[in-house]
DNA sequence: ACTAGGTTCAAACGGCCGTTTGAACTGGAG
DNA sequence: CTCCAGTTCAAACGGCCGTTTGAACCTAGT
């Protein structure tokens, strides 16, 4: 894909309606399961056009990255006026973790993708992963650590952000399930609003203890 | 494939070397993503094979899921013989889930396996999931139950079962990237075991308090 | 040793995949 | 209006997929 001059806005109309139905593809089927003719019929636009627009379904499903986590970011970065105490936080940032459970828009889409990327990283995530979210992740260690001792290492705190995206991305994955047996429960707004409570106060007495024996401790780093 | 009259030596030893290669590569790529060719050839079998003892594919996957999920029950019954404390008991649930952290064998395949199923769950899985798993989930949900006041309901004991699944799954999901940056962890039988006292002291924390507003409150049974 | 039936094998089939091609079309600057 | 770069389009390409085929190959029972 050599560097376009020009972009005409018929163009551009195309690359977003083509970067609308490959999210929805990607968070539904995973990067490998999505087929590029499925994206095309869906954003009724020509087979050849990914190739085009992004030089490859690998391109493309760069933009896409790009997109969700800028979308993911400005999101959370919105509600930050005012300084909550760690609990409003803390409860806060879980109710936004389960949003996916019940919003069907671009940005569960968003979510899902991510989770795949999870269970098989793509190349393409690899390398995006390790510049583009550590100040996401950086954030919520900062979160945890709010509920940590002052002592407690990075890694402690790490950790204990990990243990966090844990309890809720559980509950986001299986959303599905959990109407079907044998749980059988009505997923809507205020379910989630409850769910939401139940984990923040679960998490934030589980962090404000230590463990009775043996304290977690990071390994120190690799020698390099 | 049509019912066999009789089974030779050697095919029944084909078959568990198809079962074993199988189950590697569904770990490894999920379903759709493992191709028949490449199981054929790390299993040093014709690739008719397949077809001829488990008639396609799925039949295959069928005949795998049901191995893994043999040898995951049977691998937790067994200590079960005293009554230890609900503390030592959900430590000992929270290390078990770790194991596939740093084990390297058939039972990390298919704890692998299931994890790829929780995203995007395959027919036959779904049929198979609806009354296998039931019972290994009640024995989580009676677990968890042990942390929760008497009055809790079936639902809430089993979003508690669900919540204590999802704190260890991330860590399983995400090992291989916890030795990376940001982490930088080095994750060996030490760690893990460290890890699984945090998890459990956490978790045990948490459970043992309510929600501080409002309880969370299963939704009514569908009607029917 | 013979043979029937269970098992393996190499080859081919149709189908979906991502990508390439070259011609047809279009919209905006001159 | 002209023209051409930017864009769309239908068709085809090679490659991998799961499955089928029919002959060749054992192996166990007589």
């Amino acid at each position: 894909m050599p560097r376009q001059r020009k972009v005409t806005r018929v163009a551009q109309l195309t690359r977003e309606k083509i970067i609308k139905a490959a999210s929805r593809a990607f968070a539904r089927d995973g990067y490998e399961g999505a087929s590029i003719r499925a994206i095309v019929a869906a954003a009724e636009v020509n087979q050849a056009a990914i190739n085009y627009h992004f030089g490859s379904k690998e391109g493309l499903y760069r933009a896409v990255l790009q997109t969700a986590l800028r979308a993911l970011m400005s999101d959370d970065d919105a509600p930050q006026a005012d300084k909550p105490s760690r609990e409003v936080a803390l409860r806060r940032f879980v109710r936004g973790q389960l949003r996916p459970m019940t919003a069907r828009d671009e940005l569960s889409d968003y979510a899902r993708i991510f989770n795949w990327e999870t269970l098989r990283p793509s190349p393409v995530f690899r390398k995006f992963m390790a510049r583009e979210v550590a100040p996401f992740l950086a954030r919520v260690t900062e979160l945890v650590r709010r509920f940590l001792p002052a002592k407690a290492t990075d890694q402690e705190a790490a950790v204990g952000a990990l243990w966090l995206f844990g309890q809720c991305s559980i509950f986001v994955r299986n959303a599905e399930q959990l109407a079907n047996a044998p749980f059988r429960l009505e997923i809507d707004e205020r379910f989630v609003d409850r769910l939401a409570d139940t984990i923040a106060t679960w998490a934030a007495d589980g962090l404000g203890r230590q463990p009775t024996k043996r304290r977690l401790r990071a390994a120190p780093a690799a020698a390099e």
